[in-house]
DNA sequence: GATCTGACGCTACGG
DNA sequence: TCCGTAGCGTCA
């Protein structure tokens, strides 16, 4: 079926707006750009629980009979011009749980108002009728464009020849069934005055600045706004723009195919696995749970792809799915398809995601225009901004391609592989390519934190970053070539390297093992751009001719020998004072200090020292297996020797009560000092020194770096990690040393200088240097906190046990230990599925007092968390020093926008504290005195803003409890939040519940009241709200009872929510957001229940959604129309956004932001003119993990 | 025996 | 028997 309608502007134009009674069918001619977009978004955001509700309810199966019937239903009440009394929320109409509410509509505008409308899409007349309802793709093609470039283009126009000025609207049935697209081209005219879809980027133009008339005099509906989002969203996330127009916008896609061509350059691989997406591959994502959530995915150039209705875009081929996929992402010119929730393919439905398919073919330079292909430090990717002007550029400061930022270590690939640099036309083209990749957040490498913090703290080193990036832009050396080519290669390539993820378990600083099973490809991670000296962590380069990585090894090399007979070592604890004082001075001037545990039987590190019996006992038992640390310092002035000094471990607190204070000050010296220092295995060490001298966190033990010979080797090849030393000299060098003196340890701890030395001249070969030590190194002490409590858990349960397993863990708690006998009188939660006694924090909870291990439980799982989601998780994501994150728009039911591959939005925010014990052991919060030292674990610290930029947050204050007390005109919530001198809501109510003062309510408590209060709001039962509470059931009903009479608004609210969901089949937001709540009529208590509050929930939560993306876009337009003003958005956390502002520009972009966002609810008088105010907190900083707050 | 997959439980985030 | 999400690890 092919449906074509002739818009041929002298007819008398029939247009359909969401914010007008629906036309008869047979009358439509022209769909508004927002009667598309709402019903493609529509459409997308139903499109599950259509499904749900036509196998639960028999309905039939024809989505577009549904579709038509909900949406229809929603427009009969619909009163068009309403008058400010009728301009109230949803509780005042009476037959409409809608709002009531619709905006005025322009008379300029090409919107008429259409009669004859019955009400029911089906019952059309003769002419055909059109299945609006299955909307999924639109496209527009800016003016100028050929709609002939596009595979579309094969509808029959009667008007072809003769018209501009129309739409032409297309259907095209897909083979797969309720599957359609109808495809819109929408010819852009000049003198229009309809606001048009506005894909690109460029606002410079004539049509951007009509676009932002446009959107400033016309009520702001959500759907008018709905195409800014798009691009909104395309810049805050994609970075794929510049300044130039893009080609075309593809909204959403449906579908699977079966043909696909090549992208140019690009072969064809078969996709065997799934992979994560990256740079030039494409690849599947998967969902993390399954296989890959630690395995090795294949790099495929493209994916299998399959369907007669992907047209393809003008220079992309189309890429075919073999399977059905939930989306498809495609950033940096690399596709990936992404499976959302559990298991790979469990997604059922595809989409594009945004509009991101952009080739570097799709990059034009407008008139005036150069194309900006990087972002450097001290020009922030500001082109990816809606009306940015790079000034820089008219000064001819910026305008060469060549003068892009490459980061140094942006790319860990093999140096040797660097086909293609000799093209200049495929070097610029790969500097294109890398350009459009815009830059989201940065990942930080370099900033200072607090002495307690470990976080992540991949490096420490200063302002390095410019000079560093300035050195290798400006040099434009081969290496920088190579870098690129590597980097943004792929056009012409004839070949791939694979681009896995890194796996979790190949990691060597994983626990317990070195794992035999690591990866099976080559590992490509690519790492931020910094440096760090082994001789000195804050010390600067001054070489200025070299690469700051270069330096790096210079400084770290020094000259290593093997001496001949080394001299006896010397224990610590037989030294003189006069001994020992001249021991730290020789310490202190050292350039390299070699490190090795020996053990009671005799063997070293470095002989045999890997026997996993022997690793276990010493992850096991603090006694261990451990003797001593045997230690070479090399002193300066004589660097061809070494003094050998000896610090027993065993014993040392058994026998006599601790070490002396001295000697654990010189090992401390030697530990936190900045001079190279090198074990093979230095976790292990790390481990037992902690353990044996009870050092504490302020110890700074985190701090310490050793280089490990071990992890370079697993680097080079983490195929084949080295299992014992002896191994890896052969493996790794070849034989190159002699390790033929089997009972000499120190002989074999001198071999550890040459060898680091070799190993990293390596890693720099290999482009990996950065990434050892900076990343894997300072790993390793943080691993050991996870170690510890590890320990302690083997202790407590009296055996070793998968704690991560719940099913081991459940076996220790209740089979073993009994720990839910000794609790008759708490019920203890059970799984939802199995019915299986829980082990769920809620649980660990109640338990905790009753043993330790529950508690030690919970610690461990929160590390876990931390390290696997945010440390892994988001190491995995970083390229060239940035995290790129998707956006996607259609997958939350509630209207919100939702970040994947990373997910951005779930980053902890409030810091995670590790508390250690006297002796250095992990302990458990409710154990520990509050004076007891803890290590803060900040997991939005290491991202932090340009030099000369700073973060600004902005969010809106309990937004859904004002929407709530707008919505239910609860008297009290109006007081209160219309009482200008109240402080935070939930402040107040923490003040009220714990009997606090103000001032001594902390984040932590906060936070838990709020997590209460809405609890309370949307239905929570006395036993869960017992549970939270720490309280009894009685006590739950008696707080939710004095709540919901104290508010008593809410529950009203929450009765008429309900049935005007139980009327009319679906509930709505204050922007007319549908969501169909199939069971809420149902049979069924629970089932229903869970309906019920779904239904309250949304009207809530989807009204928040919409203001704060009508925020989101309102201030994108502003700071677009001031484009003095340096400033971008990075991030939208649901209610906050956090944009990116150059220090000159704070005060004002703090004005803009306060001022326009507060004014969001006014924005559109007619629609959300709220009864509350809806304050914006605004918070500022260089670090998103320490952002001020505004006063 | 190795690999793959989906279900499940759990924990982050936002309200 | 709060809602809405994404992601990780285990297990069959």
């Amino acid at each position: 079926m092919s449906y074509c309608i002739d818009l041929n502007p002298k007819q008398t134009k029939q247009v359909w707006t969401p914010l007008k009674k629906p036309p008869h069918p047979g009358s439509v001619h022209i769909l508004s750009d927002d009667a598309l977009l709402v019903l493609a978004a529509l459409r997308e955001a139903h499109w599950k629980k259509i499904e749900d509700q036509q196998r639960r309810c028999q309905r039939s199966t024809d989505g577009r009979s549904y579709y038509t019937q909900i949406y229809a239903q929603s427009f009969k009440t619909e009163k068009v011009d309403a008058g400010p009394e009728d301009r109230t929320n949803l509780t005042n109409t009476k037959n409409d749980p809608g709002p009531g509410t619709v905006s005025q509509v322009d008379s300029s505008q090409p919107h008429a108002q259409l009669e004859n409308f019955d009400g029911d899409f089906g019952n059309s007349g003769t002419t055909p009728t059109i299945s609006i309802d299955l909307v999924s793709t639109v496209k527009t093609e800016p003016e100028g464009e050929s709609l002939s470039s596009s595979k579309t283009h094969n509808f029959k126009d009667p008007d072809e020849q003769s018209g501009k000025n129309r739409f032409q609207l297309q259907m095209l049935p897909n083979q797969v069934q309720r599957k359609h697209e109808i495809i819109v081209h929408h010819q852009q005219t000049k003198g229009s005055d309809d606001c048009k879809l506005r894909p690109g980027p460029s606002k410079s133009d004539a049509h951007s600045s009509k676009l932002t008339a446009c959107l400033s005099s016309h009520p702001p509906t959500i759907s008018r706004y709905l195409p800014s989002l798009q691009n909104v969203i395309g810049d805050a996330s994609q970075g794929l723009r510049i300044s130039t127009r893009t080609h075309s916008l593809q909204v959403s896609r449906s579908q699977s195919a079966e043909d696909v061509e090549e992208l140019e350059g690009h072969p064809t691989l078969p996709m065997s696995r799934t992979v994560p997406s990256k740079q030039n591959t494409i690849g599947v994502n998967s969902g993390g749970s399954g296989i890959f959530s630690g395995a090795q995915p294949l790099l495929v150039s493209r994916c299998l792809l399959s369907t007669e209705d992907v047209e393809e875009l003008e220079g992309h081929a189309t890429l075919p799915i073999s399977r059905t996929v939930s989306s498809i992402c495609i950033k940096q010119n690399t596709i990936g398809v992404n499976s959302g929730g559990s298991g790979i393919f469990s997604g059922a439905q595809p989409h594009l995601v945004s509009r991101c398919s952009l080739s570097s073919e799709d990059v034009e330079e407008p008139d005036g225009h150069r194309v900006i292909p990087s972002v450097s430090k001290t020009t922030p990717p500001l082109q990816n901004m809606p009306g940015f002007v790079d000034r820089s550029l008219s000064q001819g400061s910026r305008t060469s391609l060549r003068t892009c930022h490459i980061p140094v270590a942006s790319d860990l690939s093999s140096a040797e592989d660097t086909e293609g640099l000799d093209d200049p036309a495929a070097v610029r083209d790969r500097q294109q390519n890398l350009s459009i990749s815009s830059k989201m957040v940065t990942f930080n490498t370099a900033s200072e934190c607090p002495k307690e913090t470990i976080a992540l703290k991949l490096a420490r080193t200063e302002k390095s970053l410019p000079e560093n990036q300035n050195s290798v832009s400006k040099g434009s050396s081969s290496v920088d070539v190579k870098q690129l080519s590597t980097h943004a290669g792929s056009r012409g390539r004839t070949h791939h390297r694979q681009t896995p993820k890194p796996s979790k378990r190949g990691n060597i600083c994983s626990i317990g093992s070195t794992s035999s099973d690591a990866p099976t490809a080559v590992k490509k991670r690519v790492i931020p751009t910094f440096h760090r000296t082994a001789s000195g962590l804050k010390e600067k380069p001054k070489n200025k001719t070299g690469t700051l990585s270069q330096m790096s090894i210079e400084q770290v090399m020094g000259t290593n020998r093997i001496s001949g007979a080394p001299v006896p070592a010397k224990t610590i604890t037989s030294m003189s004072p006069s001994e020992l004082a001249k021991l730290q001075e020789i310490v202190s001037e050292s350039s390299e200090m070699l490190m090795m545990l020996t053990y009671t039987d005799g063997s070293t590190q470095l002989r045999e020292p890997n026997e996993p019996r022997k690793r276990a006992l010493s992850s096991l038992h603090e006694d261990g297996v451990a003797n001593s640390v045997l230690v070479a310092v090399q002193r300066k002035a004589a660097k061809k020797e070494y003094m050998f000094v000896s610090f027993p471990l065993a014993g040392l607190h058994v026998g006599k009560e601790n070490a002396s204070e001295a000697t654990r000050n010189v090992l401390l010296e030697i530990l936190q000092s900045n001079t190279r220092k090198v074990c093979f295995d230095a976790q292990e060490l790390m481990h037992a020194i902690i353990i044996n001298y009870r050092l504490d966190p302020q110890s700074g033990c985190n701090k310490w770096v050793i280089m490990d010979p071990k992890i370079a080797c697993w680097l080079l090849d983490p195929d084949n990690p080295p299992v014992t030393f002896s191994g890896m000299l052969k493996t790794f060098l070849a034989g190159k040393y002699n390790d033929q003196t089997p009972n000499n340890h120190l002989a074999h701890l001198e071999l550890l200088g040459p060898v680091i030395g070799d190993l990293t001249n390596k890693l720099q070969r290999k482009n990996l240097w950065e990434l050892f030590i900076n990343l894997e190194v300072p790993l390793i002490p943080i691993l050991d906190e996870i170690k510890d409590v590890e320990r302690q858990c083997y202790k407590k349960a009296g055996h070793p046990f998968q704690i991560t397993s719940h099913i081991q863990l459940r076996q220790v708690l209740f089979d073993e230990l009994k720990l839910d006998e000794l609790c008759p009188g708490q019920k203890l939660a059970r799984t939802n599925v199995q019915n299986l006694k829980s082990t769920s924090e809620m649980v660990l909870h109640k338990l905790k007092d009753l043993h330790p291990l529950p508690e030690l439980v919970l610690t461990h799982r929160q590390l876990v968390k931390l390290k696997s989601t945010y440390l892994d998780g988001l190491s995995d994501y970083v390229s060239g020093g940035y995290i790129h994150t998707s956006w996607d728009q259609t997958s939350a039911a509630s209207g919100r926008l939702q970040s994947s591959n990373p997910n951005i939005q779930n980053i902890p925010k409030q810091p995670l504290q590790v508390h250690k014990d006297a002796n250095g052991s992990v302990v458990n919060e409710s154990t520990v005195s509050s004076t007891a030292p803890a290590t803060t674990l900040w997991m939005r610290e290491p991202f932090f803003s340009h030099e000369g930029w700073s973060f600004i947050a902005a969010d809106f204050q309990s937004i859904e409890l004002r929407i709530l007390a707008h919505l239910s005109q609860d008297a009290v919530l109006l007081k209160v939040f219309n009482d200008a001198g109240s402080t935070d809501i939930f402040v107040q109510l923490t003040c009220e519940w714990l009997g606090l003062n103000l001032e001594d309510v902390k984040t932590g408590d906060r936070e838990r009241t709020k997590r209460i209060v809405y609890s309370v709001i949307y239905g929570v039962g006395a036993e869960r709200l017992a549970e939270t509470l720490n309280d009894t059931k009685e006590n739950a009903k008696a707080f939710t009872k004095s709540f919901l009479v104290k508010f008593k608004g809410v529950n009203t609210f929450a009765q008429r929510c309900i049935s005007e969901c139980q009327r009319h089949g679906h509930v709505k937001t204050i922007f007319h957001r549908h969501r169909l709540i199939s069971n809420i009529s149902s049979q069924n208590f629970h089932v229903r229940s869970h309906a019920e509050r779904q239904a309250v929930n949304f009207v809530i939560q989807g009204s928040a959604a919409d203001i704060c993306k009508l925020a989101m876009i309102h201030i994108m337009t502003v700071l677009s129309e001031r484009n003095t003003v340096r400033a971008r958005l990075l991030v939208q956390i649901h209610d906050e956004l956090l944009f990116e502002v150059h220090d000159e520009d704070i005060n004002e972009v703090k004005d803009i932001l306060k001022t326009v966002m507060e004014s969001t609810p006014t924005l559109g008088e007619s629609i959300c003119q709220l009864k509350v105010p809806l304050p914006v907190s605004l918070s500022y900083g260089k670090t998103w993990g320490h952002l001020k707050q505004v006063v």
